[in-house]
RNA sequence: GAUUCCUUAGCUCAGUUGGCUAGAGCAUCUCACUUUUAAUGAGAGGGUCCUGGGUUCGAGCCCCAGAGGAAUCACCA
C-alpha cells in the first residue's frame, strides 16, 4: 500500500521514539487527575490575576496543533471534554543536561494527534488564556495519520473544515476527533435512553430482550433482512420489530416489559431511514391506549426535559416543538376533514377512491380501504402535524394486531404521535382475542394475495400464545432516532448514527447479489 | 428507482475558449525564535486531476460508460 510522505515521516518518528529508549505504545495506567473543561470552567484567581487553584493537574489526550518558539512551545491539547492549552518549556520537562525530550521528542518526533499524558500546574497567559505550565509529560500512544487539521478563529470562522458526509460518516473516529461539537449529539442521545429506561424502571417495568433473529418476521409491515442458520438448516430474519415477543412475555405473566431494540428493515435509505434503527418498546397490562397516551406524554416530557436542562421546547428548523402535555388528540377522520375537507367517516372502498382522485392522490388497485386512508393521511395531514398530536382511532384494515374500537364500528384503538410532520410513536390497546387475531391475519393474506407486500404474516406461535389468554394490554412503539434528530435538531439520521450504513468502500465490494425474498 | 449537481495534494478549495513542468492556504520537512493563538519569519518537498474508453497535434477541462457521494422527488403501516 502506497503511504503518503506525512505517513512516512510519522512511521520514521515513531521509530525515533523507540530509539531515544522511550515506548511509544506504553502500557500502564496513566493517572489523569483532571479533564480540560473542569479546570476551564473552575479556575480560581486572586486579585491579581494569579491562579489559585489547581496548582497540581494531571490530563491526559491528544495533540491538536503546537507552536514552537525556541526554548518554548505552546500547543493544545483536547481530551474527552474539550481542549486546553498547554506551556511546554525546555529546562521545565529536560531540567538536566540532556535537553532530547524536549529538543527531540516534543519538538520533533511529536506529531499532531499523538496523545501525551502531562502533569503540571494551570495558570493564565499574558493573552487570558488558561494554560497547563508543563512540568513532566509522557508519551502515550503514536498517531500514524494526519488527522484534518480544522481551526475556529475568534468570530467563530471555521478554516479548512472536515465536511465531506461521507468521509465524516466513514471514519466517525476521525470525524468525532476534529469536529468534537458532534459529540453533543450522540451525549444527547445517550441521555434520552438513559432518562427513557429511569422512567419506565419508575413505572415498575421489567427490561427484557428478545429475539433478533426470528423464523418469522412479524410485528410490522416491512421487507426484512434474510439470512440462514446451518446447524438448523432453516432460513432466519432479523427482525423487523419485536412486539410479538414483548406480548407473549404479557401472556406469560409479567405486567409490564420495555425494550430498547434493533430493528431491521431491507428498505430504501435516505436521511430519515436506515437500514437498522433504534426504537423501544413497552407493554403494560390492564391498561388501553387512553392511559399509553398520558404515558407517552409524561415520558416524553420527563425524558426531553432531561437532555434539555428542563426545557421541553426543541427547535427544529423553522419550528419550535414543546414537548411539554398534553398533546392535542385529534381523531384520524377529523384530521383528514380538517386538512382536506373530506369526510372519511363511513366511506366505503369506492368512495374513498373517488375522495382521493379529487385531492389529486395516485392509488393502485392493491390498496384496500385502510390502505386508500392511509395514503390520504399520509400526503395531506401528516405534514401539517408540527406540535406533538396524538393521531387516534385508525381504520381496522391497516392495524392487524390491535384492538376493535370499544364504540365506533370498522376503527381500533390506535394512535401514533405525530411531530414535526413525522411519526414518532405508534400505539394501541392490543388485540387479545385470539380468533379476531387469526381473522385479522387471515385478512392480511388477502391482502398479500391481492399484491400488497407489506402484509402481515401469520404467526401461529403467537397466536398459541394469545388462545392461553392475554391480559388486556397497552403497547407502543417509540422511534429513538427520529426523536433524537428532533432534539438535537438534526435533518438527516446519519447524523443521529454514530455509524450509519453506507454502501462498501471501493475494492471491498464484488458480492454476490442474492435476493431477500420473503415467504 | 428518477432527476440535477459533485469527485483536483493529508484537509479545505482554485483551475480561463482545450495549450508550456496543474496552483493556493493549512498540514509536512529544514533553519531561526522562552508567554503565542485559525495564520511567527525564511526556504523546501508533496498529485492515479475518481476509474476505463473516445475525440484532438494536445484533455483536469469536451463526449461515452462505470464507481462513489450530495440534494430533490418516489418508495418506506
Amino acid at each position: 500500500m502506497e503511504r503518503s510522505e506525512q505517513e512516512l515521516v510519522r512511521r520514521e518518528n515513531l521509530q525515533k521514539i523507540r530509539d531515544l529508549g522511550i515506548e511509544p505504545y506504553p502500557a500502564a495506567t496513566f493517572p489523569v487527575t483532571h479533564l480540560a473543561a473542569d479546570i476551564k470552567a473552575n479556575v480560581q484567581e486572586d486579585a491579581e490575576g494569579k491562579v489559585t487553584n489547581f496548582q497540581e493537574v494531571t490530563l491526559a489526550g491528544r495533540i491538536m496543533s503546537r507552536r514552537v518558539m525556541g526554548k518554548a512551545s505552546f500547543a493544545n491539547l483536547q481530551d474527552s471534554s474539550g481542549r486546553i492549552q498547554l506551556y511546554v518549556s525546555r529546562d521545565d520537562i529536560a531540567p538536566g543536561e540532556d535537553k532530547s525530550l524536549y529538543n527531540d521528542l516534543f519538538k520533533k518526533y511529536l506529531d499532531l494527534g499523538d496523545f501525551i499524558g502531562v502533569s503540571g500546574f494551570v495558570f493564565k497567559t499574558r493573552t487570558g488564556e488558561i494554560s497547563v505550565h508543563v512540568k513532566e509529560f509522557t508519551f502515550l500512544s503514536k498517531s500514524l495519520r494526519p488527522l484534518p487539521v480544522v481551526k475556529t478563529d475568534d468570530e467563530g470562522n471555521v478554516y479548512d473544515a472536515f465536511s465531506d458526509p461521507e468521509l465524516r460518516y466513514r471514519m466517525r473516529y476521525v470525524d468525532l476527533t476534529v469536529n468534537p461539537q458532534y459529540k453533543e449529539i450522540f451525549r444527547k442521545r445517550s441521555r434520552l435512553i438513559t432518562a427513557m429506561r429511569s422512567f419506565l424502571d419508575d413505572l415498575g417495568l421489567m427490561e427484557v430482550e428478545t429475539p433478533i433473529l426470528q423464523p418469522i418476521h412479524g410485528g410490522a409491515a416491512a421487507r426484512p433482512f434474510k439470512t440462514h442458520h446451518n446447524t438448523l438448516d432453516v432460513p432466519m430474519y432479523l427482525r423487523i420489530a419485536n412486539e410479538l415477543y414483548l406480548k407473549r412475555l404479557i401472556v406469560a405473566g409479567f405486567d409490564g416489559v420495555y425494550e430498547f431494540a434493533k430493528m431491521f428493515r431491507n428498505e430504501g435509505m435516505d436521511r430519515t431511514h436506515n437500514p437498522e434503527f433504534t426504537a423501544v418498546e413497552f407493554y403494560v397490562a390492564y391498561k388501553d391506549y387512553d392511559w399509553m397516551m398520558t404515558t407517552c406524554e409524561n415520558l416524553l416530557e420527563h425524558a426531553v426535559g432531561a437532555v434539555n436542562d428542563g426545557n421541553t421546547k426543541v427547535r427544529v428548523g423553522e419550528n419550535e416543538i414543546d414537548f411539554k402535555g398534553p398533546y392535542r388528540r385529534l381523531t384520524m377522520a377529523d384530521a383528514i376533514m380538517e386538512y382536506t375537507g373530506e369526510n372519511i367517516r363511513g366511506a366505503d372502498e369506492a368512495a374513498l377512491r373517488d375522495i382521493c382522485k379529487r385531492l389529486h392522490i395516485e392509488v393502485d388497485d392493491t390498496m384496500g380501504r385502510g390502505k386508500l386512508i392511509d395514503e390520504i393521511f399520509g400526503e395531506k395531514v401528516e405534514g401539517h402535524l408540527i406540535q406533538p398530536t396524538f393521531i387516534i382511532d385508525y381504520p381496522i384494515e391497516m392495524s392487524p394486531l390491535t384492538k376493535k374500537h370499544r364504540s365506533e364500528e370498522g376503527l381500533v384503538e390506535r394512535f401514533e404521535l405525530m411531530v414535526n410532520g413525522k411519526e414518532v410513536a405508534n400505539a394501541y390497546s392490543e388485540l387479545n382475542d385470539p380468533i379476531d387475531q387469526r381473522e385479522r391475519f387471515e385478512d392480511q393474506l388477502k391482502l398479500a394475495e391481492r399484491g400488497d407486500d407489506e402484509a402481515m404474516a401469520m404467526d401461529e406461535d403467537f397466536l398459541r400464545s394469545l388462545e392461553y389468554g392475554m391480559p388486556p394490554t397497552a403497547g407502543i412503539g417509540i422511534g429513538i432516532d427520529r426523536l433524537v434528530m428532533m432534539i438535537t435538531g438534526q435533518t438527516s439520521i446519519q447524523e443521529v448514527l454514530f455509524f450509519p450504513q453506507m454502501k462498501p468502500e471501493r475494492d471491498g465490494q464484488a458480492e454476490a447479489d442474492d435476493d431477500n425474498d420473503d415467504d
